[in-house]
DNA sequence: TTGTAAGCGTTATCAT
DNA sequence: ATGATAACGCTTACAA
C-alpha cells in the first residue's frame, strides 16, 4: 500500500544533482543542461523507474491538461461518436479526456461543472444540453458557473444550440430538417408527420422549426395534429408509431419526419409490428446519419452530420482557444441529407394507391 | 488569464481563522469546529465563491479519485455502452471517469497506461483488450506496467479475457457461442460458416471456440473453408458477405456465426446487396445483442451481454479494490442466447429447398 | 551550467 | 477548539 514511488528529489539524489537540474532533464525544459549530467539523471530515473506526478505539475503550472466532454449519454451513438471525436485530438495533443453523462439534466451539468471546476479541467466540450427553458433556476447557476470557469482561464465549446456565452460549433440542425422536409414534400407528400424530440430542447426545437418552414414555404399548413412526442430514444420512436397507428386510415399522414435517427428506428420497428409495410404504407426519414442507418431495411433517409468530425473540431477549438487564438464564436457545421429507401415519391404509396 | 481563484488561505483570512480550521470545515472532516466558526468559515468561502482545488487536494491526498476505462473505440456500441457503465457507478461515488480508445494497439494501450499512472488514477477498468500473441514486445512492457500501477496501489479491472495478473470479470463467451451453435444445429443446420474477429483477439477465439466446440460434440466436423476473417465492425462483415457470395451454391453454408452484431449487421447488408434474402437464404447469428440488434430486418439472434451492467460491476470492483474488500479475482459474466427471425429451420431454407 | 528556495493549494501532525 | 507548520511533488525565479 505505501507506494514509495519515487519524486525527482530521489532521482536528484542519485543522480547527484539538485532537483532543479533534473526537474530541467525531466520536464523537456529548454533551459540548458550540460549534455553529461542530463544522461546522469536520465539514467538515474531510469533506474529508480520514476515516473513524474502530473498531478503536482498541474498543481503547480495552474494547468491540468483535461478536457471534458460533456454528453447526454454516452450509449447514445450519436454522442458516442462525438465523444470519440474529442478524445482523439486531445490524445494527440497530450490531453486526457473526462466524460460526463448529463441526461440532460441541469442539476447534473451543474455538478459535473463544479468537479470540472474543482480539477480545473482546461477544457469543456459541451453536448446534448441546451435548453429552451430559462426558467429552471439551475439554467442560470450554469450561465454563472460556465463564466466562472471561462474566467479562471479555461475553455468550453458548445458542439449544440445554447443560449449561453460561448463560442460554439452548431450542426445546421434547421437547414437540415428543411432541406429534408423538402425533399418529401418534393415527392409529393402533403401530410407529413413529426416526431418531436425531448421538450424544450433546443435542437429538436431546431429540426421543427426548419420541417415547418419548408411546409409553409410550399404552401401547407403545418398541422399540430400530425406531431407527436418523442424524447430521442427509440423507445419514443416506438410509441409514437402506436399513436399513429391508432390514427383512422384518412387521417393517415403519408411521410414522417422523425427527429432523430434512433427515433427513426423506433418507429420503423413499431410501425412493423403493427403490421405496416416501408416504405410502401409511409415514407420516414430521420436525422444524425448514424452508422445504422444504411443498415436497416428500408435504409433510411436522414441528414448527415459527420459526428466524430464534429467532436474533432470542437476539441480543437478548445486548443485554439486555450492558446488564445482567436477563432469565430460562431461556427455553423454542415448537415448534407442523403436520400435512401426509407422515403419513395407519394404516387408509389399504398395511402395514395388505396385512395383511388 | 490570472485566475486569482481564492484558495482556503484566502478563505482562513476572510474567516479570521486559521488555514487549518478552515480547511477542517472545507474538507468535511470530522475534526471537531465550533458551530460559530465553522459558520463563519462557510460564509467566506461562499462570499469569496471559494473552490476547492482537487488537484491540490489529491496530490496531498495521494489518491486522484480518476477512473479510467480503456476501450477499443468509444464509436463502437459495445464499448459506448460498457463505458457508460463505468462512468454511472463511478460518478455516483464521486469519481470522474476518463475514457482511452485504444484502438486495440498495445502500442497506444500501454501509453495510455503510462499517462494514467502518471495522473495517479485510482483504478483502470480494461475492455477490448486482450491478445493471444504473447510475442508482441509491448504485451511484455504492458505486463510491466499494470504490475507498476498495481505496487503503487491502484485497482485495475479486466471486462474481456486477458492473461494478465489482474482481477477480472468474463462475459461466458465461449458458453454463449457454443449455445448459439447448438441452437443452429437444432434448427437442422449443419454447414454453419464462422465470421472471425480480428486476428489473435482472445475474446473472438474465445467464441470460435465455443462455436467449434459444439459442432464437434454433434458430430460435426469443423470446416476451415467456412472461416471467414472479420475485424469486429460491419465493413468486416459486408467483406465476408461478398466472399460467401462467391462460393458456388452447393458450397454454401445454411447458417452463419458472426463474430459480433456488428459483423452480422455488415453480413446482412452485404448480402441482401447481393440478392440474398434473409434469413430464407440464409440464417445469420451475432453475439452482444446491441440495442440495434432487434431492429434490424430480420431481427438478430445473439447472445446478451448485459454491456452498460458489465461496466457498472467493473467499476464496482474497483471501488471493492480500493477499499481492499476482497472480491474474488476471476468472475463470470452471464451471456443468455437470445433467439430471432434472424435464423430459421434448415426445412424452411430455399439451400434445402433447392437441394430437393 | 548548476543550485537554492519559494510556492502551487491541501491536509495532517503536533502544539497550544 | 484552534493554530502554526511541515509535507505532497513539481517548476521556476533568482543566485552563484
Amino acid at each position: 500500500m505505501t507506494s514509495e514511488s519515487p519524486s525527482i528529489v530521489d532521482v536528484a539524489k542519485r543522480a547527484g544533482v539538485s532537483v532543479a537540474t533534473a526537474s530541467r532533464v525531466m520536464s523537456g525544459s529548454t533551459y540548458p543542461v550540460s549534455e553529461g549530467t542530463r544522461e546522469r539523471v536520465l539514467l538515474a530515473a531510469r533506474e529508480l523507474r520514476y515516473v513524474p506526478n502530473s498531478l503536482a505539475r498541474s498543481l503547480k503550472a495552474q494547468r491540468s491538461k483535461l478536457i471534458a466532454v460533456l454528453v447526454g449519454d454516452n450509449a447514445d451513438p450519436y454522442f458516442a461518436q462525438v465523444a470519440r471525436g474529442v478524445e482523439e485530438v486531445a490524445n494527440s495533443h497530450g490531453y486526457l479526456t473526462i466524460i460526463c453523462n448529463t441526461e440532460r439534466d441541469p442539476i447534473r451539468e451543474l455538478s459535473y461543472l463544479q468537479t470540472l471546476q474543482d480539477y480545473r479541467a482546461d477544457g469543456i466540450v459541451f453536448t446534448g444540453s441546451g435548453s429552451d427553458e430559462t426558467s429552471v433556476p439551475e439554467q442560470l447557476e450554469i450561465d454563472d458557473m460556465i463564466e466562472k470557469i471561462q474566467r479562471r482561464g479555461a475553455a468550453i465549446v458548445m458542439l449544440s444550440p445554447h443560449n449561453l456565452q460561448a463560442p460554439s460549433i452548431q450542426p445546421d440542425n434547421l437547414g437540415g430538417a428543411y432541406e429534408l422536409t423538402r425533399y418529401l414534400i418534393e415527392l409529393g407528400h402533403t401530410r407529413i408527420a413529426f416526431v418531436t424530440g425531448p421538450a424544450s430542447v433546443t435542437v429538436a426545437n431546431q429540426r421543427l422549426q426548419g420541417y415547418r418552414q419548408a411546409l409553409t414555404e410550399s404552401g401547407i399548413t403545418p398541422d399540430d395534429t400530425l406531431l407527436f412526442p418523442g424524447n430521442f430514444t427509440q423507445a419514443g420512436g416506438e410509441r409514437a408509431a402506436a399513436m399513429l397507428n391508432q390514427l383512422p386510415r384518412e387521417k393517415r399522414p403519408s411521410a414522417v419526419f422523425a427527429c432523430n435517427d434512433e427515433t427513426a428506428f423506433g418507429l420503423m420497428y413499431g410501425l412493423r409490428q403493427h403490421g405496416w409495410r416501408l416504405p410502401e404504407d409511409i415514407s420516414i426519414c430521420g436525422f444524425g446519419n448514424l452508422p445504422m442507418a444504411r443498415m436497416v431495411t428500408p435504409a433510411l433517409t436522414t441528414a448527415n452530420i459527420s459526428l466524430r468530425e464534429l467532436g474533432r473540431a470542437g476539441a480543437q477549438k478548445i486548443l485554439a482557444l486555450l492558446q488564445h487564438q482567436d477563432t469565430s464564436a460562431q461556427e455553423t457545421f454542415p448537415t448534407t441529407i442523403v436520400k435512401r429507401a426509407s422515403t419513395i415519391p407519394f404516387a408509389h404509396a399504398t395511402s395514395n394507391i388505396d385512395e383511388k
